[in-house]
DNA sequence: AGCACGCCGACT
DNA sequence: GTCGGCGTGCTC
């Protein structure tokens, strides 16, 4: 017996299939889609089965598998199949397509510091022949009536009876395995839906595969229609996937769910430890788990028979894998998934991304639409501040207006929360006498001002200094901060509304484990009025008692530059702008911007997708952008910055040579040209249809597979452009 | 990934 | 003369 192994080193190299020989003693044991431990080269290493074959095929002198490492199938036939589309499509190796499926623990490296956890427990072995003490006797009447009892049991009565009993073979143990997290059975909760969600329930088709898109305001209960769904589902004996952007509103949607499946679901987010993920994957892949709930990964999950995928805020780029190989987007294996399952996909948001309303407007997808509120209430009202104008009347960034409604509505007991848009801008420091600012000695990025530490910090590669007194270039003493932090934002509101009490939320205050859940509790509970925060603030959270919603600057995601701009400012805004008035008490939001007239800002005033969504497309076709042009963003990087322009220009070339009716842009040096002292450039790829595309791009990432000191990532339909 | 092999500069 | 630099190639 032949088994094919996939080695787990993710290089383009030995990205293949090595044969070994099965001895005799693991035949029964070898399956396809089981880890083994083999020797390669000087080495012992880990590798997947991926075929298992009768005869040598090839002239090698083979070696034998060490070792089965599983039990049960790690990659069941439908992921191994999954798998090779991941790594053809993104270019990337096939190994690091299946580690992106599995949980950390699995992994080669994490193998010796994760494990399950085991719980011990006792049972009768054999009938005593002697007389027991008077302990050991309450410990084996005890087993006579129970079967078993817990270590924990056993040693309240005693521990040296217990030990006694062990040795004299009376009594045995045996280890259970226990989850780390445990779901509470509660008695289920559902809401009454109304006709709207009613009829959108209706509208799909659960053995059909079809793609739908629910377009739903913000307020229009989704979550509501999803569970109904779920649970349609769940009655016909087959599972569900719930992709959610992140971890900012996996809280309170996992509490609902809870609430009414329990046990049956299972969370996966970033707040998990490697251990609590592992679990969670195995009570997903032992089929005891039904419903999974969790961010972009959480699509691979070895979930068999499955009756509905359900990704909510679909517009969110975290569903596409951005920072490494490889560089999937979780819609797309959504869609791959829903055909191996014949199931349909829902992709629901109040601001879907330009490229799935396309979709649904040329009816590649179905258009379902919940376009009121379930509250009755219309949408908030939202009013524009001219900054311009404002800023001769004050001092810091409140406008009059803002900081009124604020104290009105502190006043009536209501609750506000303020956006500082933050994106792409943050505080640092900077001479008034010479103009000098301070930069990361790595990277090609200005240092970021940290009040708590009083320390200037890198935010790509973590490099700090201490804050200077004097500027280092001029000797004056002139420094001074620019830029806005929500630090320096809730200085301004406590001098301003010195009796309202101000919760902040932003990285550094959510980065603690529980930290998010807590924040988002303390708000709900009315302990502070204000919640002012980063985009953290504006997705997905649901407070009965918020009735304003400030927006600071709307201006710093306009001023990004990247094409799709506008249409995640639109959307940001109008996320942020639902979280108002969601209950019984009329909403009301606030934007202050320097650019009122930005089509972005005036469409969020009037809660006018489609007419954002008419105006951003014809700016997308002028300028061939998606939806009317595919992009494929090439990186070239490396240390010896004129080597690789001279490479990048090279592939540019190749490009040309090889792709008729494509446009090559570039290459351009990166927006952050030099990080951790690495050069960074950047080729485009613009094309509707482009027959020769994956061929001549496998060539290049072919060619420079062997080459060290040149780097190339391919971001086939990027979220973004940096 | 890790290691061996192989061909060019400054040193016990 | 050698020790060691890291470029290149190989691993069933």
């Amino acid at each position: 017996m032949i088994a094919g192994v996939l080695v787990e080193i993710s290089n383009k190299n030995v990205d293949k299939i090595f044969d070994y020989l099965v001895p005799k003693c693991l035949e029964d044991k070898i399956k396809v889609g089981l880890r083994v431990i083999a020797p390669f080269g000087n080495m012992t290493i880990s590798g997947f089965i991926l075929e298992i074959k009768e005869k040598q095929e090839t002239k090698y002198q083979l070696k034998e598998i060490l070792e089965v490492k599983d039990n049960d199938i790690i990659l069941t036939e439908e992921l191994l199949e999954l798998g090779k589309i991941v790594s053809q499509t993104t270019l990337s190796t096939l190994i690091s397509a299946y580690q992106t499926m599995l949980p950390k623990a699995l992994k080669a490296k994490k193998e010796n510091t994760v494990n399950k956890k085991y719980d011990t427990f006792y049972k009768l072995n054999k009938t005593p022949t002697e007389k027991l003490s008077p302990q050991g006797e309450i410990i084996y009447n005890l087993l006579l009536q129970k079967q078993e009892i817990s270590r924990k049991e056993a040693l309240e009565i005693s521990s040296s009876a217990l030990t006694t009993l062990l040795k004299k073979e009376i009594i045995k143990e045996e280890k259970k395995e226990h989850y780390r997290i445990t779901y509470q059975e509660e008695e289920p909760f559902k809401n009454k839906l109304t006709k709207d969600q009613e009829n959108v329930v209706k509208e799909v088709i659960l053995d059909q595969n079809d793609t739908y898109l629910l377009h739903g305001v913000t307020g229009s209960g989704k979550t509501e229609v999803y569970m109904e769904l779920i649970d349609k589902v769940l009655n016909l004996g087959k599972t569900s996937i719930l992709l959610v952007p992140e971890i900012s509103l996996t809280p309170q949607m996992v509490n609902r769910f809870q609430k009414r499946f329990g046990k049956k679901i299972a969370a996966i987010h970033s707040g998990l430890s490697d251990g609590e993920k592992y679990d969670e994957w195995r009570r997903i892949s032992r089929g005891e788990a039904k419903i999974v709930i969790g961010a972009r990964s959480a699509i691979f999950v070895p979930l068999k028979n499955i009756g509905i995928i359900i990704i909510d805020e679909e517009h969110s780029d975290s569903y596409k894998q951005t920072d490494m190989n490889p560089r999937y987007n979780a819609k797309d294996i959504a869609l791959i998934r829903s055909k191996y399952h014949n199931c349909p996909v829902i992709l629901g948001s109040a601001t879907p991304s330009l490229e799935t309303f396309a979709r649904a407007q040329k009816g590649v997808f179905k258009l379902l639409s919940l376009p009121n509120r379930i509250n009755g209430k219309t949408l908030p009202l939202v009013t524009i501040i001219d900054m311009n104008k404002e800023m001769k009347k004050i001092k810091g960034h409140f406008s009059n207006k803002l900081l009124e409604e604020i104290s009105k509505r502190i006043e009536r007991k209501e609750q506000v929360i303020l956006l500082l848009n933050r994106r792409g801008y943050s505080s640092f420091v900077s001479c008034k006498n010479c103009g000098f600012t301070f930069k990361c000695p790595n990277c090609d990025i200005t240092l970021t001002y940290h009040k708590s530490s009083n320390t200037l910090r890198c935010h790509y590669c973590g490099y700090g200094e201490k804050n200077y007194e004097v500027c280092p270039k001029c000797h004056e003493k002139a420094l001074s901060n620019l830029g806005v932090g929500t630090e320096k934002i809730e200085e301004e509101l406590e001098k301003a509304l010195p009796n309202s009490k101000i919760l902040r939320m932003d990285y550094d205050t959510t980065s603690k484990k529980g930290m998010h859940e807590k924040i988002i509790n303390a708000f709900k509970n009315h302990e502070y009025d204000i919640l002012l925060g980063t985009q953290i603030v504006a997705k997905g959270l649901d407070f009965e008692n918020v009735t304003l919603v400030g927006v600071i600057n709307a201006d710093t995601s306009l001023n990004i530059p990247d094409f799709r701009s506008s249409e995640n400012t639109f959307s940001l805004l109008s996320q942020v702008s639902g979280r108002s008035g969601r209950s019984t008490k009329t909403g009301e939001v606030i934007i202050q911007t320097y650019n009122p007239n930005h089509y972005a800002i005036l469409y969020t005033k009037n809660h006018d997708y489609i007419g954002f969504y008419k105006q951003e497309m014809m700016i997308r076709r002028a300028l061939k952008y998606p939806p009317y042009y595919y992009l494929v963003n090439i990186k070239v990087s490396g240390k010896d910055e004129k080597e690789i322009l001279n490479e990048a220009l090279k592939i540019k070339r190749a490009l040309e040579r090889n792709l008729e009716n494509a446009i090559i842009l570039g290459p351009s040096a990166a927006s952050i040209f030099k990080l951790n002292n690495i050069y960074r450039y950047n080729l485009i790829i613009k094309y509707k249809k482009c027959d020769n595309l994956y061929k001549t791009l496998e060539k290049i990432v072919d060619h420079y597979k062997s080459k060290v000191k040149i780097k190339i990532d391919i971001d086939i339909n990027p979220s973004q452009m940096l």
